[in-house]
DNA sequence: CCTGCACATTAAGATTTCGTTAAGACACCA
DNA sequence: TGGTGTCTTAACGAAATCTTAATGTGCAGG
């Protein structure tokens, strides 16, 4: 894996000798600053793959940073804290914050929270920040063009038949259970049941299966739809 | 490891004399009450890492004991009780005990009981954070993509059947009982008998047995079924 | 040695959930 | 307005799952 480029902003210089000190031996780079101005544009020049930061900071309340850092970027954010009060968590992570962690928090539960987030980004990176074009089997999705070929020929889908098909596709392997594909289909209303959701799969599964994957998409009863790697 | 301390709540001074023997010899620390209300006590202002408790005390219902303990502490709780006491087991494990003992034992069961919570506290600290992958010998839960494997191959598990799995997994090492199972996998509504919950482990030691790890599931006679960590 | 108890396992009927087809509703566009 | 394509709903046979009953096994007590 290349370097793994840190930001720590936190402005007590204790926590801050222990945060890095940690990161060093475990093999991280890392900037750092000490208030929130400097943060914002260490971030912006730098371009870190993860930061720290310190809700509780002398120029700018930590939200306003994550909002501002938000503005622009992506780049997942940890946020510390003294206050474990759960509307401050709530805020931040609303704010766009990525996972929090509460003042003391052991060295062991802080590369734990990294790993986890390197993890996360790993894994989106292998899902849509590449290529743009998904295959599996005989299957071909081009995102960008909307483009979906079994063996080379055109399939002609419906719009909601795509939107079916991308979000199998960008979690294949994974079970996707039948609330889950309702609302991110159809958004959080409550219509539309299972029923339709059926009906469509039938549809979808009747134009793919024009290669012999009969199985791409498989059903698990009671629970919901899963499209497998082949 | 740093220093595991346990704390023992006994009255009758010669088993008290046999357990904290057995565990300075194997290097334990420990602090003892001979009535419910010191324990408590001692609970509270020590942090034990471990209880051992004796239902039948003087002054309180063992039951009583953990119910207390329970409503501030997760501290693992083994109880150790008399022989006839089977009720009084079960209320116990309804009530929070982790595990239980039933005089006479053996040193060599005490030890293995505790090293049994041992493991179970740090698995369940590395895991609670993260991962939301459950690994037990050849088994292997996915939580997050709903996804059982058994030495990689996929089970294919009904959705009962994946409920119980995940309510043993989540609790590994504790001892279940039949009561609180069937409260958790059919909703306390009324009664589905344990003659069902029977079939579905039934259904799922076949599915799991596809390894040889036939002993995963362990069956407490009387009590319930307690999945042990390999 | 027999009996009773708790549990394991299998088989079969009852129930739930699925897949698929077809018909009507709706929106869009010429 | 009529046509085209898409969405929704209903219906029904098929498949999977749940539940119940029946049988088999091991163990403890009389």
């Amino acid at each position: 894996m290349s370097e793994f480029k840190i930001l720590i902003v936190e402005d007590d210089k204790s926590i801050m000798n222990l945060i890095s000190i940690t990161l060093k031996i475990n093999g991280y780079t890392y900037l750092s600053a000490d208030c929130g101005k400097d943060g914002v544009a260490l971030c912006a020049s730098h371009h870190p793959d993860l930061i720290l930061l310190d809700l509780g900071l002398p120029d700018m309340d930590g939200i306003e940073v994550i909002r501002t850092i938000r503005t622009w970027a992506n780049t997942p954010i940890v946020v510390i804290s003294a206050r474990g009060e759960d509307k401050d968590k709530i805020d931040a992570l609303d704010s766009g914050a990525d996972d929090y962690l509460t003042k003391p928090f052991s060295v062991a539960e802080l590369l734990a929270r990294i790993r986890a987030v390197q993890r996360r980004l790993q894994y989106s990176r292998n899902d849509s920040l590449e290529e743009s074009v998904f295959e599996n089997g005989d299957l071909k999705i081009d995102y960008a063009s909307s483009l979906v070929t079994m063996n080379g020929t055109e399939l002609h889908l419906t719009p909601i038949e795509y939107k079916l098909l991308i979000l199998l596709a960008k979690n294949v392997g994974k079970v996707l259970t039948h609330s889950y594909i309702i609302d991110r289909i159809w958004g959080n209303g409550i219509d539309s049941d299972i029923v339709s959701l059926r009906v469509y799969m039938a549809g979808l599964r009747k134009k793919l299966k024009q290669g012999q994957n009969s199985s791409l998409i498989q059903t698990h009863v009671g629970i919901g739809y899963q499209m497998i790697r082949i």
